[in-house]
DNA sequence: GCGAGATATCTCGATGTCAAGACAGATAGA
DNA sequence: TCTATCTGTCTTGACATCGAGATATCTCGC
């Protein structure tokens, strides 16, 4: 496929093609009308959420738990003693559906991982909490997650780290400041 | 709000706030003895492609597509005249599995968006092409979701956004080059 | 107190995906 | 040519998720 060879070869294209450059020369290719520099971020971005999560269900695997237990138990252990919180506050932690939440809290409870108990202060609601066996292994997967994920991040110096978290965060804050969370 | 335009003199913490910094703070609240800095870069990668799905699924719902239908018709899109593709190698292009594949080119067929027709040369095989109505309506949904993800970068300068990508391509090149997409 | 509306959780049906395997056809060595 | 193996696509069954709606309870203004 022959390069589009665009116009800012200044800094691009000093190192390894990814398929994100391929995918944006064959736009180029396509659409030469179009200028797609968006997905130079934005499709890299979605391409990689895609392996890392990947990469966690393998992590995840050796210790026998789910990417949706893991998210749902790292929750409750983050919120600290008593490792504790309602259902309404989990799916607001975890971004998924009510009805998710319900199926989710009935399986790690068979599963022993978490307890259902009535919330004393509103009849309406119910208080979810990490069992002792939900807690070893969640501080497990989590301390093993970590370790790879700092492998995967050891092509970057720190410093290239923290310039990449900031840029993130300036493109994650407008999402974060108007999502209500509803559902 | 303070704008983006963080001053990050002291180190973190000078501009907004966002959600992965409360997690970030959380661990180190909960887990002192862990080094949970991965989490800065690649929870906001999660978070961000999460955020990315909603807004693109908002693009295409105005012209009556679903994201997985969007994939699949820019795939053969890019491919160029004409337009055509195995299902074998649109799998491997989109990242999902032949019982996927199949299910998604019946419903597009159905919906009259791409076309399914016997292989000349291999007889196993299938060859998958875009209508003329698939193409029209890939290419509008194409240049809206452009216009959209090029607002959500508007608070990036556009030496930031290439720093931003050459970051990201650098993370995602291990992970492009051992991917066989096997399915 | 009372009633309207908000809130918390659960139920249910539909859906898209994956994993494993079935199957026909292609390919290459003996 | 025969046979074993590989390849490309489709089928099937299980499953996590969503969205809409049901039910119970709380809250607040009157």
């Amino acid at each position: 496929m022959t390069l589009h060879h665009a116009d800012h070869d200044s800094g691009r294209s000093a190192g390894a093609k990814d398929e994100v450059d391929l995918l944006v020369a064959a736009w180029n290719q396509e659409r030469p009308d179009l200028d797609v520099e968006p997905l130079q971020v934005l499709s890299r971005v979605s391409r990689l959420a895609r392996h890392l999560d990947r990469a966690r269900r393998a992590a995840f695997a050796e210790h026998d738990l789910e990417t949706w237990e893991f998210d749902v138990l790292t929750a409750l252990r983050r919120a600290g003693e008593p490792y504790q919180m309602s259902p309404g506050a989990l799916l607001r932690a975890t971004l998924v559906t009510s009805g998710t939440m319900t199926n989710r809290i009935d399986r790690l409870a068979a599963a022993g991982l978490v307890r259902r108990r009535p919330d004393p202060e509103d009849r309406r609601g119910v208080l979810v909490s990490l069992t002792d066996a939900g807690r070893t292994r969640v501080d497990n997967a989590f301390a093993d997650l970590l370790r790879r994920e700092r492998e995967l991040l050891a092509s970057l110096q720190e410093r290239e780290q923290q310039a990449l978290s900031d840029l993130l965060r300036t493109l994650l804050v407008p999402f974060d400041a108007t999502d209500t969370g509803a559902h």
